[in-house]
DNA sequence: AAGAAATTTGAACATCCCTTCAAACTATGG
DNA sequence: CCATAGTTTGAAGGGATGTTCAAATTTCTT
């Protein structure tokens, strides 16, 4: 299947199918997993990819910007910086134990400890995404809806990680903490650093 | 080496190999690893542990109880509950990025969304260190030392959730984030959430 | 000290996995 | 339709690893 593509298109199956394989076996997934998952043979992800591990590394790096650029996304879509931080709370959380960006996190987590490569980019995922929640609480703070308790940058900090560490749990299935309840845990933090009750009055969307 | 030890003894010795094996080969670390840190063959490994996995899992087992174990001894040392919070926040996170017992940590996160195994073991892991934040949270606001911003428990969730996530960082070499950055991340949170400037007065241990 | 039991070794074996490569196949231009 | 380049296959090689096991070694018992 998939016959005539692009040498870029096909890479980009690849990619795809490798993410797949780290998802299901792990950082050092085996190269006969990422071809049976593009549905190919091993020579032919060789011959794209003369190196495994360098195709692994591509798509886990590939996953990573995927996630941040998803958040970015859903982000630009609000103007209204209680909606943006309710959104991108729920955004950065798993839906299930079974969420692919998420699980492909806590993986590259595991393997941070031993790959510094993996470490670069999950301490560069988590500046950016530190970066992305300072800038909503200053531009909140100067349109006077929000009044932080601390600085912006400790505030960012303390919310991405909460995510992070949420996300941990509810991929291990804790048995009481799931996204909404993980939402609401972080709200519980947001809304004394921000001094402002964080709820979206113009839609009945209630957040349990 | 090694020679007149108990069956008991020797099989922990092997624990503790695998433990070490895990920790520089990451979960699925092989037997050879495991025979090499405790200085046998493969064979003598074998004879002790058929299954090689089995090892495993009894090395993780046993680094996460130890991790929880020392937590808790520590604690034990303070009345005062500001002084067990100050201190236990510290404790749950690494020295620096080769802290070996976060790092097992770090490792078996990962592996949690595949291995369900783990997943009970980190699921159980992060309940306890709940349940003690959540004590010393209750026992400082009966006290009156304490007045909690929201319920114990989501505190206390919040507290072991940040203490998580900054161990990740850290052990992934965050380069402005380290232990004391991390402390006073986490305690600035705790500062608003106990109503209490969370400062130990009694000696002169200032914290590098 | 001698025999029995427990432990460890080291090698043999089977399996898995990455890599190479010649041959087969496919696409595309002439 | 042919020729050429690009792509894929399938098999073979080689290294690493888990497992088994008889022999050697050590420890325990008497």
């Amino acid at each position: 299947m998939a016959k005539g593509k692009s040498r870029q298109a096909r890479r980009e199956t690849l990619v795809g199918a490798a993410r797949q394989a780290v998802l299901e076996y792990g950082t050092d997934a085996k190269l006969v997993h990422v071809a049976h998952a593009a549905g190919v043979t091993s020579g032919a992800v060789l011959y794209h990819f003369p190196d495994v591990k360098e195709l692994l590394l591509e798509a886990n790096r590939a996953g990573l910007e995927r996630f941040y650029d998803e958040r970015v996304a859903a982000l630009a879509t609000f103007d209204d910086p209680v909606e943006q931080l309710v959104v991108t709370v729920r955004n950065g959380l798993p839906v299930d134990s079974h969420d692919g960006s998420v699980r492909l996190l806590c993986e590259l987590g595991g393997a941070a400890g031993r790959q510094p490569v993996y470490a670069a980019l999950l301490t560069s995922l988590y500046d950016r995404q530190v970066a992305m929640y300072e800038s909503m609480l200053k531009v909140g703070a100067a349109r006077g809806v929000f009044r932080l308790a601390s600085n912006a940058l400790t505030i960012a900090r303390n919310l991405v990680a909460l995510e992070d560490a949420y996300g941990y749990r509810i991929i291990a299935g804790h048995p009481t903490i799931d996204r909404d309840i993980a939402v609401s845990l972080i709200l519980d933090y947001a809304r004394t650093a921000t001094d402002n009750p964080l709820v979206i009055n113009s839609e009945g969307d209630d957040e349990q």
